[in-house]
RNA sequence: GGGGAGAUACCAAAGUGGCCAACUGGGGCGGACUGUAACUCCGCUGACUUCGUCUUCGUAGGUUCGAAUCCUGCUCUCCCCA
């Protein structure tokens, strides 16, 4: 994987750049639409390509390796092959699964003992296996194995759950550089800086995630029941701290406006399951403010959904119809709320690029933070 | 024509003397959702001058300290037999 910076906005930390993969490249800043077991929610991969515009989707360890599981995606080739998703993946690695369903796994040393949320099987997940599991799945992208510990953790326990992900992370980079991908293709390992909001954690943390030299990494355990202000203040102190030629990841964020305050701070790489998840619960977010497609004043309002959208769903359908189809519980509406917002997704990073290439970021930024915030 | 069952809030459906302004679903209205156990979850849903008051359980009376619940008349609905 390579990475090339381009252009830095001069009143903020913004900035474009391009990532090459083995599977095309992505520019950044992006957004990344989450695919958790291997398909992004309603959405068909050439929707994902032409509507959406996506250049990159998710995936995640723990629910793959519990199904279809290693065996079939192995089969299959790896995800790219199984899911026809030729574009670059990314692999989450079960980290915020410890976080999600921590009633259902015991943390020791050694890593996470998962009880299958599905049938309650027991399977362990190491920094190791997890590396080889990720091997099999064949992400462009892996992530190191971690402990996303609560935005509401306490000093005493941030400190040992850093030491315990820092610990992993270093069993993670030694499995990986020492084994091969599997389907011909490189694969890359980032890293994830942990700390809670305390921030000297947090330079700890990215200090050690940066001697590692990878090429990327991710800013973990935000977003996670912690405020807003201090999740802004721990990207900005994790940024000092990384190195400005790599890009940085800002896991499982967020609202368009965490977005466009992330990017300001120097972020160059997005996911969160708000577009997809809010849209099948028929919220949109627009650039003149978010809708929920439930509400009554909508019903006879024969509008398009949304005028200045840019995928088709935007001028075809209205939201009256869009309205009554989310009400009536028809698949058709979590389908179009959910192409609509990953398409106002990244219409916005395309638009943060280019305001960052015409030096304009931060005068658009402000303007559109306060339209964003708007309930219509 | 004979026999039987039943009428409860927008719908369905509990409740069969006081704990009932009335369980529970659905519907309606509103809210939440941030590396997806989520097409999910949470409120509100008789009226009002809302820590209280008033009017409700087909309808008109009655019994009782007290009735959606017991009694009588009436109206309507459904089922079975002819």
């Amino acid at each position: 994987m390579d990475f090339k910076l381009h252009n830095t906005d001069d009143r903020s930390g913004a900035r474009t750049g391009e990532i090459t993969t083995d599977h095309g490249k992505i520019k950044t800043p992006i957004f990344m639409p989450v695919g958790t077991l291997g398909s992004v929610k309603g959405i068909h991969q050439h929707e994902l390509k032409e509507d959406i515009n996506a250049e990159i989707i998710l995936g995640n360890t723990y629910h793959l390796y519990l199904r279809p599981g290693l065996d079939v995606l192995e089969q299959a080739g790896g995800l790219h092959k199984f899911n026809g998703w030729d574009r670059p993946i990314l692999t989450d690695s079960g980290g915020f699964q410890v976080f999600s369903l921590a009633e259902n796994r015991k943390l020791t040393e050694e890593g996470a003992m998962f009880r299958s949320h599905i049938d309650g099987s027991k399977h362990m997940f190491t920094p190791e296996n997890v590396m080889d599991t990720q091997r099999s799945i064949g992400a462009d992208i892996i992530m190191a194995f971690d402990e996303c510990p609560p935005g509401t953790s306490s000093y005493e326990y941030a400190e040992k759950s850093l030491g315990l992900t820092q610990r992993w992370l270093e069993r993670c980079v030694d499995r990986f550089d020492n084994t091969k991908g599997k389907y011909g293709y490189s694969q890359t390992l980032f890293p994830i800086v942990q700390g809670c909001v305390y921030k000297d954690l947090r330079i700890k943390a990215a200090e050690h995630a940066a001697s590692l030299n990878r090429d990327g990494y991710a800013i973990g355990g935000l977003a996670v029941g912690e405020p807003t202000p201090d999740m802004y203040e721990m990207i900005e102190v994790v940024n000092q701290v990384l190195p400005e030629n790599k890009p940085r990841y800002l896991m499982g964020v967020g609202t368009p406006i965490n977005i466009l305050e992330a990017i300001s701070r120097g972020v160059d790489m997005f996911d969160c399951v708000m577009p997809t998840r809010n849209g099948r619960n028929g919220m949109i977010f627009t650039s003149e403010g978010t809708l929920n497609m439930r509400n009554l004043k909508w019903a006879k309002d024969f509008t398009p959904l949304d005028t200045n959208g840019t995928s088709y769903v935007d001028s075809f359908y209205s939201k009256a119809y869009v309205r009554h189809l989310i009400r009536s519980n028809e698949l058709l509406g979590a389908q179009i709320c959910s192409i609509h917002n990953l398409a106002f997704y990244l219409w916005l990073v395309r638009e943060a690029r280019e305001k960052i290439d015409e030096g304009t970021f931060s005068e658009w930024k402000k303007i559109m933070v306060e339209k964003l915030g708007r309930r219509l």
